[in-house]
DNA sequence: GACTTTCCTGACTGCCTAAGTCAGGAGCGC
DNA sequence: GCGCTCCTGACTTAGGCAGTCAGGAAAGTC
């Protein structure tokens, strides 16, 4: 139940490329320096986003790397599940797959439940939304609560 | 993003002590065998749930576990918290700790959101629910719609 | 056509966690 | 005191996480 580094970072270098829109390529060193990601592995992450079809890349002088859609029509959902795989599996399985014996036979809808709230999220909120900071209602429902900014 | 076997099979014992109730203590071959998780790692998962005050139990013959407090004032998230420690960690760090630069400033209102809607769903659910088969609307909404059942 | 720039890729590392197993010790009830 | 059951630490094996290193391949520049 915890985001790893890795999709923290592609999340915060692909907002970065939503923020800069069509101003060209910007090159890794760049998205590196601002968002203070080691440029090796932000450079691994990004042939991820790649090969995911989320960004695309020019090489040589003038290159970098671009946003292959609108930023409006790239969820966080989408990164997340470039670089992490699908969210929410249980034991390295989809909670659709698993089945339960005896008196745990509801937990199956627990986990579902779980996923579905956990896309309820991340598929609402683009990259445009971040670079705007003009978030969803249901991200900003969720944050003006104090509860919500408790530790547990 | 993903759920352990551990806390999987956490909760699938606690929910299986929720379902014996009152009948004294059970043992943890027992508890074993009805949720087909290996004895000797069960134990230590319920050496965890007991140090967190969730279960309790006695040695010797007439031993066994049983749940410290009535099933219906134990979530799921309890159950969870105690073995895998807080849900929702970014990179080790709760989001409320983490802070962002530039563009990607708003990013943690967002694990903020992400945090609060699996509590949301977690917190809400508890064992007696799990073992009635009478879950709350929370999570009966959300396993309702068909979408939520597909992979992705 | 050489040179520089930037992305592209695989191999490698060190550390940590996950998912267990093994062996023995300690308390409880009879 | 004996058997049962929990309690605990040490150990293992595999794999993932978070990077680093070294080199190659395309794109543009002079």
């Amino acid at each position: 139940m915890r985001v790893s580094a890795k999709a923290d970072y592609a999340v915060r270098a692909a907002v970065e490329l939503a923020a800069v829109g069509e101003d060209g390529p910007v090159k890794g060193e760049r998205l590196a320096e601002a968002q203070e990601i080691p440029l090796q592995f932000l450079e691994h992450i990004l042939l991820e986003l790649k090969h995911s079809g989320i960004v695309r890349a020019r090489r040589g002088a003038k290159g970098g790397y671009w946003l292959a859609r609108p930023a409006d029509e790239v969820s966080v959902a989408d990164v997340v599940r470039a670089v992490e795989g699908p969210i929410a599996n249980v034991q390295s399985q989809p909670p659709e797959a698993i089945e339960y014996r005896g008196s745990a036979e509801h937990l199956q809808e627990v986990w579902i439940a779980v996923r579905a709230s956990l896309r309820s999220v991340l598929e609402q909120v683009t990259l445009a939304d971040l670079a705007s900071g003009d978030l969803p209602s249901i991200v900003d429902d969720f944050a003006n609560e104090p509860d919500s900014w408790a530790p547990r």
